[in-house]
RNA sequence: GCCGGGAUGGUGAAAUCGGUAAACACGCGACACUUAAAAUGUCGUGAGCAUUUGCUCUUGUGGGUUCAAGUCCCACUCCCGGCACCA
């Protein structure tokens, strides 16, 4: 087609060029104010990229080419989080090592991702499966270690029996299933890696104040930390000196209805309490059936409660001073608060429902007008010795203090499993000697290589074990005897660090310098989706705090602005899957409709964060407008089009705004109503240099090749942004809405200086107006500058 | 159950501070160009009534505040995401 635009030859010219000018490499030495821009890196999958990469990569692609314009030196790297299961069950499948899968599959991810014209700093490119960057994980693990954040445990972890591997609380679903695999996680005992994340829990739910972040993120960040204020009650036992009870309570003001405790199935006190009780059978029996069962598998039984009776051993109520039961009931969760709870029935739900069922006693502390119970609500206390008539938030702190307990708060949050019994991730440095104690390798032995002589079945243990090198490796560099830990880590731990390394990637001394981090950190905008909310985005920010804590770093947090794209679904308004045969190729688009027009329709289907469907017909649209911008250069003369100019300049400044604000969809409605006015007649010159320059983030390809059709020296996308003149788009008149009570009966147009007085006068005069108000006295008068004038009769 | 977000034409959506709802597109219809089609261009397009200038209704439902509500308040329905025996 003779008209047409020819978006293969000219994009693939241009992506060239770019890359042989390194058009887009950060400038380390520069003066110019710093931003970084930064996308989630992209799991390299054999899948390719699919169109919601395209959406959030476009997006930063678009703020980054338009801070560059603005005269910012910017860094927007990429790199790849290699590590993983998918190639490496893909190995089990076929064989073929997972480096060879990951890097072929990270070819095409390069070629996919250039094919779409981003502006990516190739030169910062990075892969945590190489051995130059998890030197650098494995540094991080053994700062962990030395700074008594990282240990390891024999604890009842989640088994993932499909993946063969233990799995972090973060990665198992509230349905009990995982993540990942989908498989119903098992509970089993192993001694596991941990780092000591809850040592941060505080900070972790404080600092999300600090960031602008999307609400539901940080809601759902704070609702995983699980932060919870109260207090810790000590209740003696009777007949025992020195062992008490200690629960967490959020309503020490009802100690007094406190008719009975409960205690974890897994609390330790028991074995000290064995000897007194009478039914030990029975209370064993249950704390085996109990510790057979996963959290998920407690719960979901239904709300159906069980517990035993420990028979005779009672405890003492600190305020009352009455000798209550104990009981041990699956309920109640050994490793939240202090794993037991003084139970008050007719205040609590919970505790309502296990008092009827075991016939406790119930005693009603806080005075209330309706009958059903329980009543969870706060109130005037009743019952409550002294403290009666107090009212319930206020007696606090005074039944607190008055049993010797203390205000006291806790979190949900669990430290974060970190090992992993399988192939393909980071080793963990760590060797143990004949002894079997853990030793941290020394610096000078990293990278502590992943050995290539195992076969990567999934065994139920890690593969690791199975590898003759490692363990020849580890008795020739620590001595005979020794052998090394055979876990790896969780890819997480790959990527909460990454985005230092960005700033000195090729750094052989450190995990990044000192002045490069001070230089580029922290990351001005971060985009990805949001499924990493209490995984990725959570862990990171516990690194970044551990290396604030520890010197490193002057912030606090890594990401000062967080946002999400939205899924794309496919035409049919369900979610794009192989098995569903609706998923839409980037390539393909990009193939048939150019990568410009691709990129565009993305910014235009709607806002970055929501979920919106495909629509191939609706990307014509978009390919229409780039085609009408490339005959637009025919009108380009030396006379301006006069009627256009106002629009053109306002342009300018609500493209700028909008793409500052990241609201790409009504930038590019601007950019369609700006050149709807300039086809009104032909342009000059100027006036098309400012046109495909506020373009050039969206189309970078076309306004490349347009600019240098009209004899521009350089790249467009190193032009600066146009300046606007606000005057020129200031209104010498506007259009008013007359309306009578309310209801627009007319409009008239009005000079903008237009006195209020002067307004009303011309808008009774409205014919259609006039007839309204027509014998009817005129209450009152509204009158509102460039909008409207009311009348209310 | 609790927390967060949302619901606007046939479709994707827009609407600074409460101030003419539906911008910009898609689709559809008519016309122009063409032997014809495609492409392109012009006009129209929330619903209904009247068709001439107008009138009535309309932003999930029901109330309220206000001269004025998509926007603020109260109650509810449905959808999406998270958490869920967390004491």
């Amino acid at each position: 087609m003779k008209n047409s635009y020819d978006h293969s030859g000219v994009e693939s010219k241009w992506q060239q060029r770019w890359e042989e000018e390194q058009l887009y490499a950060a400038d380390e030495d520069s003066e110019k104010e710093k931003r970084y821009v930064l996308d989630m890196y992209p799991y390299p999958s054999g899948a390719g990229l699919h169109v919601g990469h395209v959406e959030g990569y476009t997006a930063t692609d678009i703020y980054t080419r338009y801070l560059r314009m603005r005269g910012y030196n910017v860094l927007h790297p990429i790199g790849w989080d290699a590590f993983g299961l998918p190639a490496e069950n893909y190995a089990v499948k076929t064989g073929i090592h997972p480096k060879e899968t990951t890097d072929s599959s990270i070819k095409n991810f390069i070629e996919q991702i250039k094919r779409l014209g981003l502006s990516y700093d190739w030169s910062r490119e990075i892969g945590t499966h190489t051995p130059e960057y998890y030197k650098w994980t494995q540094w991080f693990f053994l700062l962990l270690y030395k700074n008594n954040l990282a240990y390891k445990k024999d604890a009842p972890v989640n088994w993932d029996p499909i993946d063969q591997t233990v799995l972090a609380n973060e990665q198992v679903l509230a349905d009990g299933t995982a993540e990942r695999s989908g498989a119903v996680v098992e509970k089993r005992n192993m001694m596991q890696w941990f780092f000591k994340i809850t040592d941060y829990a505080e900070a972790l739910d404080a600092d999300l104040d600090l960031v602008d972040w999307p609400e539901s993120t940080i809601t759902n960040q704070r609702n995983w930390i699980g932060k919870s204020e109260g207090a810790e009650l000590q209740f003696p036992i009777v007949g025992k000196e020195t062992e008490v009870i200690t629960v967490f309570t959020t309503r020490p003001d009802t100690l007094y209805g406190a008719t009975y405790m409960v205690m974890a199935p897994e609390h330790p006190l028991l074995d000290l309490l064995k000897g007194d009780i009478t039914n030990w059978n029975e209370v064993a029996a249950y704390v085996k059936e109990s510790a057979s069962k996963s959290d998920i598998e407690r719960s979901a039984e239904g709300k159906e409660k069980s517990g035993v009776r420990l028979e005779g051993v009672m405890a003492i109520n600190p305020a009352t001073k009455e000798e209550i039961p104990i009981f041990i009931a699956d309920y109640v969760l050994g490793h939240y608060g202090t794993g037991a709870i003084m139970a008050v029935p007719a205040h609590d739900e919970r505790d309502w429902e296990f008092a009827k069922k075991y016939n406790c006693a119930i005693r009603e502390v806080i005075e209330r007008t309706d009958a059903p119970a329980p009543f969870t609500g706060n109130g005037i206390l009743k019952n409550s010795g002294t403290c009666s008539g107090m009212e319930s938030l206020q007696a606090k702190s005074a039944i607190t203090e008055m049993v010797g307990g203390h205000m006291k708060t806790t979190y949900r949050l669990r430290d974060w499993l970190i090992g992993r019994q399988r192939y393909w991730g980071a080793p963990i440095p760590i060797v143990y000697d004949p002894e079997g104690n853990p030793h941290p390798i020394p610096e000078e032995h990293l990278p502590w290589l992943l050995p290539t002589d195992v076969d990567f079945e999934p065994k139920g243990y890690s593969p690791l074990s199975r590898s003759k090198e490692l363990h020849a490796r580890t008795e020739k560099i620590f001595g005979t005897g020794w052998t090394p830990e055979v876990d790896t880590m969780d890819t997480f731990v790959c990527s909460s660090w990454y985005f230092f390394r960005f700033a000195d990637p090729h750094n052989e001394q450190a995990f990044a310098s000192a002045e490069q981090i001070k230089k580029w950190l922290p990351v001005d905008l971060y985009v990805g989706g949001a499924e990493h909310t209490v995984l990725h985005l959570l862990y990171a920010r516990f690194f970044t705090k551990v290396l604030h804590t520890l010197g490193y770093i002057s912030f606090s947090e890594p990401f000062l602005k967080l946002r999400h794209p939205g899924t794309i679904l496919a035409e049919d308004g369900r979610k794009m899957s192989k098995s569903l045969n609706n998923v839409v190729n980037p390539n393909d688009v990009v193939d048939q409709y150019g990568a410009d027009a691709v990129r565009m329709y993305e910014m235009f289907m709607g806002p970055l964060a929501d979920m919106k469907p495909w629509s191939t017909q609706n990307i014509s649209g978009v390919r229409r407008f780039l085609e009408k911008v490339w005959r637009l250069q025919a009108s380009v003369g030396d006379e301006a089009n006069a009627t256009a100019d106002s629009v053109l300049h306002y342009t300018v400044k609500k493209v700028g705004d909008d793409i500052e604000s990241q609201k790409f969809n009504t930038a590019i409605s601007q950019l369609m109503i700006c050149l709807n006015a300039l086809q009104s007649a032909p342009l000059s010159r100027a006036q098309w240099s400012t046109f495909i320059r506020i373009l050039a983030p969206f189309a970078p390809h076309m306004t490349e090749e347009l600019w240098e059709k009209i004899g521009e020296e350089g790249s467009i996308h190193s032009a600066p942004w146009p300046q606007y003149d606000a005057d020129a788009f200031a209104q010498e008149s506007a259009p008013y809405a007359v309306q009578v009570n309310g209801k627009v009966r007319g409009t008239i147009t009005l000079k903008s200086g237009v006195s209020e007085q002067e307004a009303i006068e011309q808008a009774k005069a409205v014919s259609n107006v006039a007839a309204y108000l027509n014998g009817k006295e005129i209450k009152r008068t509204v009158f509102v500058a460039g909008r409207l004038i009311n009348f209310v009769v």
